[in-house]
DNA sequence: CTAGTATACGGAGGGTCCCTCCACTTGAAG
DNA sequence: CTTCAAGTGGAGGGACCCTCCGTATACTAG
């Protein structure tokens, strides 16, 4: 949606259909692969989608590659809940909100978040155009409710993002304890008072 | 220290010299380069130490073991940290004192911890003895707090460890961002105020 | 000291990945 | 139909984890 997402090939000719269709073909299969199995091979990717390796490959120059485009129609979700309840919500209660939607989506897709994280790891300096947008959309709704002093001002929405999504991905917890956890940290997120 | 370290042969004869030596040789080829690389391969870890790839995993059938062994003396540490805070400060002094330690430790270790982490991940049934020791003296140290009230009751020690373990290991963190979110962390640790 | 044997050693090689390379095929412009 | 850039597929290189088994050696009994 803000990110155009077709091939913009200035100068040449168009794609041709072929490829287009093999693109969509690869696409669709690993968004089913990595649903079902978590984790999966690049050849098991091609395999599914009908095509060679040499195929994904040229369309998805790296692995990351593939996952990054997978990821993107989800981070859509997550940004449109961010805008959502910024503009419908109390600032607390948009905070509040996200960072529960936040984790339910995230924990539901945490074998494929997995993936993401450890070429971050492996990777610090890559970048990641749908990761980013997912920050600022984690910002958007924190930075409001700091303008409005209802969440203590010395962390950020990138610090938060860093507590939370790996905590989702961590196989050592349930969807009940994470849920309970990010009520703890929204209650560490409220401005500290002065005296204890 | 609670777990014997060496082995038991109960019937056979004793193992042998050459047997104990490379077994040394091996760990301690192996902390050096998880310290110095943060991962490696295994035909790296035997190079290191002078032997055969096969004498390693005579020693260490699988990667996890060697992991493991390496990880057991750092959380002896961590152990002796979390008791010693215990025996000597308030609930509460006790849990700030013993979570900064915590996370100054992992953050530390966070190339070498993350390689356990992934070997969670892949086998969630993976048992592993200091990991159980680790979990312990964190509830040692929470239920505590919980006991004389300054901590709330509707989570626990392990939890703590689930939130706070993935987020050292997240390479999008730095020492300052990480010190700051256990503060907040603290902060929401407290038993929550009846009215807001 | 010697011989016998259980124990330990080393590394070739099997299986799995990620990714590269390039000879072959095909869509589409003229 | 001709032409050829764009696209395809899969063999194979390189890295890794791990297994297998022939060889070597540290102990023990005599």
């Amino acid at each position: 949606m803000t990110i155009q997402d077709e091939r913009v090939e200035s100068p040449g000719r168009a794609q041709r259909a072929d490829a287009r269709r093999n693109h969509d073909l690869l696409l669709r299969a690993a968004r089913e692969i990595f649903d079902e199995e978590g984790d999966t091979s690049m050849e098991a990717i091609a395999k599914r989608a009908g095509v060679g390796i040499g195929t994904l490959y040229r369309h998805f120059p790296k692995r990351i590659d593939v996952v990054e485009a997978v990821y993107r129609d989800d981070v859509d979700q997550v940004v449109a809940v961010a805008e959502r309840d910024v503009a419908t919500m109390t600032p607390w209660e948009a905070v509040d909100s996200f960072l529960h939607a936040f984790v339910a989506y995230a924990f539901g897709k945490r074998r494929f978040l997995t993936e993401l994280r450890e070429a971050f790891e492996k990777n610090p300096g890559l970048k990641c155009d749908a990761r980013e947008r997912l920050e600022a959309a984690i910002r958007l709704v924190v930075e409001r409710g700091q303008g409005a002093g209802v969440v203590r001002r010395d962390v950020n929405g990138d610090e938060i993002f860093g507590l939370l999504g790996p905590m989702c991905t961590s196989a050592s917890l349930t969807r009940e304890q994470c849920d309970r956890l990010v009520g703890m940290v929204l209650d560490g997120l409220r401005p500290p008072a002065a005296t204890h």
